[in-house]
DNA sequence: CGCATACTTGACGTCATTCAAACCGTGTGG
DNA sequence: CCACACGGTTTGAATGACGTCAAGTATGCG
């Protein structure tokens, strides 16, 4: 299936679109469109010819299995993100997708020729790297020394962040994107855990859970405060 | 003082290698070398103007501190490494030298427009970018699940592999470019369960430690196997 | 209805932290 | 030269947070 940029989610947002239209075009022409069902994987740890992507709607998971089969979500993936290891001969993480998604598939090597005929590709790549990386420490920060409760509390505080329009406000309420496995994968918790510390953020009334994947923010104070930042 | 490629300890590896010598040149006029001792600090988190630059000679660390004031390591930067946020407003990090170092710095705005300029730059960057995402996306498998004793294993399984100059095989012997205190602060650990794990690694015959800051791999494979990995 | 999947809750165990004290190598000043 | 202080390190004992194991409760789907 062929693409159609102009009816494209995203063709203000993603990467594609510091292109001229006829740039875009010819990129358009190597490229597919392509679905994902929930859990349903774009590519593997170890895939040589992993495609690049860009992600029109849904969400995506990037995470890593160690040999005991524990799985560690590394990165989530909105719309308009970008995936793919550009340089590297083969992926190192597994993708996956959280929700139903749409995805716009390119090659590696139509990606790589493109960023070599296209410098302002390149760029923006560049800059969605170093998002990437900027959103990968953070995530390390958390990680690495917060309490279990701080680590949940940060977690949903970025949620409600992200699920809110306004980019200077929290949403009060919104639907957890995640399982409470893949929270705890991506915390470095345990599902258990998870559950008693949302349990706790209620009692202390930070938060409301409302339903199995339903938060109602209370007091986004408490909230940021118990996360630590 | 000003800016001597053709002495440059880098000049093959660093970013700038894929310039021109006159595009080089250009670039070294507006650059300066600079050298910090150890401890000393590049910029610090929030730093509106804090400046870019390839590491030449020594190490440095890239972390941050939370509210409490302990410190996460969130990357270490080696000789050709390339430090700086390129497109936010202000650092997220502190850098600090780990050991008395030489950098090649360069104001923020000079490099974007030399990734205007030059295409070659910027895909080297976004090369250099993806590497770093994928170092941080490692150490954050490493710090989300294993144990103390799998991460510190990894830890120095990785030192020894970069303490090697053949990129396939571990050093015997090397010095750890951390103390205790950073070791902790990179792995999520305190100074103690450090000392205590590195024991028990000496005991189990993977390790030997040689006064403070030497270690002895005695073992690879089974250094490899704790690490998990 | 029956089974599967996700979640919650409780009791118990374990590993890393915390607190405390001692140790070691190095540099400094008497 | 020795005494001493200091930073980094080691070691021990007690505590506590999170994990593990196990049972039980929704929710949804064939």
């Amino acid at each position: 299936m062929n693409l159609a940029c102009s009816t494209c989610p995203v063709n203000e947002t993603a990467a594609c679109a510091v292109l001229t239209t006829e740039e875009r075009d010819a990129m358009a022409a190597a490229g597919r469109t392509r679905t994902l069902k929930r859990g349903e994987m774009l590519f593997a740890a170890g895939d040589e010819d992993a495609a690049c992507a860009t992600l029109l709607t849904g969400a995506l998971k990037v995470s890593a299995v160690d040999q005991d089969g524990n799985e560690q979500i590394l990165s989530l993936v909105h719309p308009a993100g970008f995936i793919g290891e550009l340089f590297a001969p083969f992926a190192h993480h597994d993708v996956v997708a959280l929700t139903d998604s749409r995805l716009c598939t390119f090659a590696k090597r139509d990606i790589e020729r493109a960023i070599e005929d296209y410098p302002a590709l390149a760029r923006a790549l560049l800059r969605r790297s170093q998002a990437d990386l900027l959103a990968s420490r953070t995530l390390l920060e958390l990680t690495g020394h917060a309490s279990a409760e701080a680590r949940l509390a940060a977690l949903l505080h970025d949620f409600a962040f992200a699920a809110s329009d306004s980019s200077c406000h929290l949403a009060k309420r919104f639907d957890l994107p995640l399982t409470r496995g893949e929270i705890g994968n991506m915390l470095g918790l345990t599902i258990e855990t998870v559950s008693r510390k949302l349990g706790e953020l209620e009692e202390t009334g930070a938060i409301q859970r409302e339903g199995k994947r339903g938060i109602l923010i209370r007091d986004p104070e408490l909230l940021h405060d118990i996360s630590g930042r």
